[in-house]
RNA sequence: GGCGCGGUAGCCAAGUGGUAAGGCCGAGGUCUGCAAAACCUCUAUUCGUGAGUUCGAUUCUCACCCGCGCCUCCA
């Protein structure tokens, strides 16, 4: 495979080799357990599992680490103001965090938790203090000495070269050594969570935790290191200093970072009331599916737009895909093979590919799926068809699901769960009659369907119209849809 | 101010130095007892504005306008 990635720290877009040559090292800055995720946050997740996906599919054996980061100001504030541990309240936002993953279709990581690595920061702070890359400062934090890492800024591209002139070492001073120098470790407070360590008492600094923990599951130098946008500077930069001081080795080689998404044209914020979590799209009644299209709709690197208009249209997106993979499935070929269909097929699955592999471009993919879609609905319409035909369609389509994720209907046992989510948190009032409406469906079971759809069938053959109305008016509202095909009948849950 | 990104049909949005993918919505049609699905046709002579390079630019260059991101822990 030859996959082309822009690559943060060059600039530019790179063909993707690991280190080991079948073997994929990859790291991604998860959550921080504060609050529950918003859209923003699941935008990146989302394209980190969209790489995820297609390197497994083609064949690599991917080690896949997202951290979690469960101790931090704002995490210490929040518990504080509650009364409850720190570990109280994050146990409650990261199982939110696998929930919503879980709905949005993102494959789970192997996920590390900050707090279960305080030993290994510490030692690690201890180790960079030796080589003088540290310092501590009166209180008992720790603090990163830029000056002495001359290739600061080259990830972000910032010029600190005026700064390595007047930094020197003055361990007496109670203040930073420059104001660039960022905290490794900072000094217990009263009241605050703390760890006792070989450094004194205190909590690690943000960017340490992800050098510590990403080095401890990969190794010293690895493949990739993803994450949003706005984590280029200062987190990412940091961790190469941190990093690349200790070992000498280059830190991770591939930088991956997701562009910013807007809403309505916005960017998101709390005080434009635009600021989306997961769970309040679906307590509106947008389901998970059309959730992740969106998502995915807009190469990574570009802006991309989160409207309501957006969430609808993907919305039928899907249900067009669905409604695709259903036909092929529920109607009736006969023998044979028709040279044009495979070759469809195959086209499509090598499109796909070459999208994937040009930085991701899934608009790029899900065009090639919509032709093959067109084509084939076609190509049926017109009996043209035929029994042997329908494998490779239909892997053509699962090898594009395997990426893309959306095809399974699972939304409303996923919606239903939000749903009684809501209910427990006295959230009542968010819940829309839309999501009602969707929660409710589904009531009827396979085998009575299939009984209401036979009676409907023999009242229609007797020409009794009013009957068979009837039948599918009830069918309709329990959410099943009731189609007569030239193959017969065949019914499916909207 | 520094660095970077983007402005393409009603909406979302890809793309290329050679004459505009795909999805959604809308209109008309085919099929159809009804319904649904599907298909077909139509919907940007035009790609923020102005100038330049070129046989030719949406695609390259310059300027300008607009929007966005980062520049003290926000994905």
């Amino acid at each position: 495979m030859a996959l082309r990635l822009f690559n943060t720290l060059s600039g530019k877009i790179e063909e993707f080799n690991p280190i080991d040559a079948n073997r994929v090292r990859m790291y991604a800055c998860g959550p921080t357990v504060y609050d529950y995720g918003h859209i923003g946050n699941f935008r990146t997740f989302i394209a980190v599992d969209l790489l995820y996906r297609f390197l497994q599919q083609h064949g690599y054996d991917v080690r896949y680490v997202m951290n979690i980061t469960d101790v931090d100001d704002k995490i210490i504030r929040n518990s504080a103001r509650d009364g409850v541990s720190v570990q109280q309240y994050t146990e409650k936002y990261i199982r939110a965090f696998l929930e919503d993953s879980a709905t949005l279709s993102i494959e789970k990581p192997l996920l590390v938790r900050a707090t279960e690595h305080i030993t290994a920061m510490a030692e690690f702070i201890a180790k960079l203090e030796k080589k003088g890359f540290a310092y501590r400062t009166d209180d008992g934090s720790y603090y990163f000495r830029i000056a002495q890492f001359p290739a600061y800024g080259k990830l972000s591209k910032k010029d600190f070269g005026g700064m390595n002139d007047g930094a020197r070492v003055d361990v007496d001073e109670y203040e930073k050594d420059s104001a660039r120098d960022f905290a490794l470790w900072k000094a217990a407070k009263a009241g605050e969570a703390s760890w006792d360590t070989v450094i004194g008492r205190g909590r690690p600094g943000w960017h340490i935790e992800c050098s510590v923990m990403s080095m401890e599951e990969l190794g010293p130098s690895f493949d990739l290191h993803a994450g949003g946008e706005d984590l280029i500077f200062p987190h990412h930069e940091n961790e190469i200093a941190q990093s690349e001081s200790l070992t000498g080795q280059q830190f991770a080689r591939h930088w991956f970072h997701a562009r910013f998404l807007l809403v309505e044209g916005q960017k998101m914020s709390k005080s434009l009331g635009n600021f989306f979590t997961i769970r309040d799209l679906v307590l509106k009644g947008h389901r998970p599916s059309s959730i992740r299209w969106l998502l995915t709709q807009v190469p990574y690197r570009n802006p991309l737009n989160f409207t309501f208009d957006g969430l609808k249209s993907a919305a039928s997106s899907v249900e067009k895909l669905r409604n695709f993979r259903f036909r092929l499935k529920s109607s009736q070929f006969t023998a044979g093979g028709n040279q044009a269909m495979s070759q469809l097929a195959e086209e499509t699955v090598a499109r796909i590919k070459s999208s994937l592999e040009d930085d991701l471009n899934t608009a790029e993919a899900q065009a090639a799926i919509f032709d093959m879609l067109r084509k084939v609905n076609s190509a049926m319409d017109a009996g043209e068809v035929r029994q042997d035909d329908l494998k490779p369609l239909l892997q053509a389509l699962e090898n594009f699901d395997a990426i893309f994720g959306v095809l399974n209907d699972d939304d409303k046992p996923k919606m239903r769960a939000i749903l009684d989510w809501a209910r427990t948190e006295g959230r009542e009032q968010d819940i829309s009659p839309e999501l009602m409406e969707i929660a409710g469906l589904d009531q009827l079971t396979d085998e009575r369907i299939n009984q209401r759809v036979s009676e409907m069938e023999a009242a229609r053959k007797s020409r009794d119209f009013k009957l068979s109305d009837a039948i599918r008016a009830e069918l309709t509202a329990a959410g099943i849809l009731v189609e007569n095909t030239k193959d017969g009948v065949r019914w499916r849950r909207k």
